[in-house]
DNA sequence: ACTTATGCAACTGGCATTGTTACATGTTCC
DNA sequence: GGAACATGTAACAATGCCAGTTGCATAAGT
């Protein structure tokens, strides 16, 4: 699998959950169809599950299912969920000794956040039905 | 040094040129003042040079020079010299033997190929000049 | 010629992420 | 209770990316 792949694997394993909800799949299920590993799964499941986007139950006839309706999931959700950074951060930790290198990092970083929060305005108006019915 | 930080180094030694335009500078001085090393520097500002913002002479006296006045290169040029990518496409490669993936997929590289131009447009109102101003 | 500087290719090493294995925990069905 | 099944989690291996490094060729100035 890529790099990066875990805002993918979870847009596409909430998007199946959604057209057909009701039983629950199991990782071993979503791995097989996302050609990944089940440990894999459950990794990134279980952050959507701690943000309250999903439930999961164990033993027989467990698995995994949407906590809520796919109208009131947003990409943004998923998106903040997971943690992740689709916006590069230099996350460069030193304390720069130049005068010129801590402006420049301040303007770019403030530019940086800026643009960070016009991704998850804009990924918040996306809900996981809409990206569902523009094809099955 | 860390990562993702050829953006950062650019802007850097750009900065310093625009600050004492005139003699050139040397990748080595360049790279003793970023705290990393000579060829890493050829590396990127190479890049800027193929994008036209600087010149490189060899030899005695040779180095690097602003091919442009400093109110004249903006961070987006510095940007798209580079080819960086700040937004982080998941760069998968393979083809989705599933519609809904490759829904989801269209789907959210519309939203970032969106935020890129927001950025590059947000970095084409800044220029180098004006960056230096703010601290020496 | 000698020194100095860029240009470039190849290799190394660190770091992050994905993939894998193993095992513990909990749930259901017989 | 016990077997089967599924999640939860830790530890480790494999992969990929990128800065860093070395070495050498090329070119310019003294």
């Amino acid at each position: 699998m890529k790099r990066n792949s875990r805002l993918s694997l979870a847009l596409h394993a909430l998007g199946h959950m959604a057209l057909e909800q009701g039983e629950p799949r199991t990782s071993a299920h979503i791995a097989a169809h996302a050609g990944t590993n089940p440990v894999v799964v459950r990794r990134v499941l279980g952050r959507l599950r701690e943000a309250g986007l999903l439930t999961s139950e164990k033993g027989h006839a467990g698995g995994w299912k949407l906590a809520k309706s796919p109208t009131e999931i947003s990409l943004a959700d998923v998106y903040t969920a997971l943690d992740e950074r689709l916006i590069a951060t230099d996350n460069a930790d030193d304390v720069p000794h130049c005068s010129l290198e801590y402006a420049l990092r301040n303007q770019v970083s403030s530019v940086m956040e800026d643009i960070e929060r016009t991704l998850i305005e804009r990924l918040s108006k996306t809900t996981i039905a809409e990206v569902c019915k523009i094809k099955s």
